[in-house]
DNA sequence: AAGGGCAGGTTGCGTGAAACAACCCGTGGT
DNA sequence: ACCACGGGTTGTTTCACGCAACCTGCCCTT
């Protein structure tokens, strides 16, 4: 998705965004979260061409997104798994399945949810304000700059 | 981000990136979600192209989630409003953000965070368990087919 | 030993979307 | 008469994507 970069931009979204915004990136990442580990497992997954999912797996390696395992020697294969930190991006995939479910949604009702490992319960993205304590609806929540950290520019 | 279209994806991730998984979308989004409404203003805000920023916002405009709306007569000037479908994305806006936040730190601190309006308290996003009804890690959540839903692709 | 299959890529080529710059249009100010 | 502002549209170039072909190691069958 990315032609360059979105250099010059201070927030955390683009930031975010430069290491998993790029087209098939966050498939790549909802695919890995439901299992597929291998690179023709994607490929069977995703309408991807070979080389562009090449690129997007050395990329989310380089990121530390992924980590490239071996899994036997001869001959040599890899397979792909998600770090810490690619675990964590869940509740990315969980807000924009919710988000389509809700507002884009397909006849059959939703082709997949996010569940509770070991209880049989099924997870939703929720607001929390920290000091309410409470949920509260993304229509009463608001950006709100940081004036400590973006001081000035350099000249 | 997306060159065609995640077409055969019945994932409603995938939709969702339909409609915001281009590039600048999000920030564009991001922006509005600040308060940002007309065209120079995101202009100002984005190191983007016009005819790009023009594309994004009817594309945002066609999938309802901005609005156009005229504000003054003479000359006709119309700015952007973000709908309600539009202000739903604040949750993706805000874990993007604390992914960002967490993971590809800057050295003066968050720019940025989601306040509760009304309160000062500042808002987080949380993965809840409707069965255990608490908050649950990324890491105990998995993503599940729901096969009502997909029951077999057609030979 | 020759061939086929599988896993996991790399290489080369063509196209179309993005970046950039220039231009346009209607109005209001001076 | 001229310029500035807000809000775009119109070229032109460049680069990322999509596709197909090819390569490498190893194993299995004939």
């Amino acid at each position: 998705m990315l032609r360059r970069t979105y250099d010059g931009q201070l927030c955390s979204v683009a930031r975010t965004l430069e290491v998993v915004g790029e087209r098939w990136t966050l498939l790549i990442v909802r695919d890995a979260l439901m299992g597929i580990t291998r690179f023709d497992g994607f490929l069977n997954s995703l309408p991807i061409a070979r080389n562009v999912l090449s690129d997007r797996l050395n990329g989310l390696v380089d990121h530390g997104v992924m980590e490239r395992v071996q899994y036997q020697d001869r001959p040599p294969r890899h397979e792909y798994l998600l770090t810490g930190k690619g675990r964590e991006l869940m509740s990315v995939i969980v807000v924009l399945m919710e988000w389509g479910d809700r507002h884009l949604p397909l006849p059959p009702g939703p082709p997949a949810m996010a569940g509770h490992t070991g209880c049989e319960g099924t997870v939703r993205a929720e607001l929390v304000c920290d000091s309410c304590d409470e949920p509260v609806p993304a229509t009463t929540v608001a950006l709100r700059v940081n004036a400590a950290a973006t001081p000035n520019p350099q000249p």
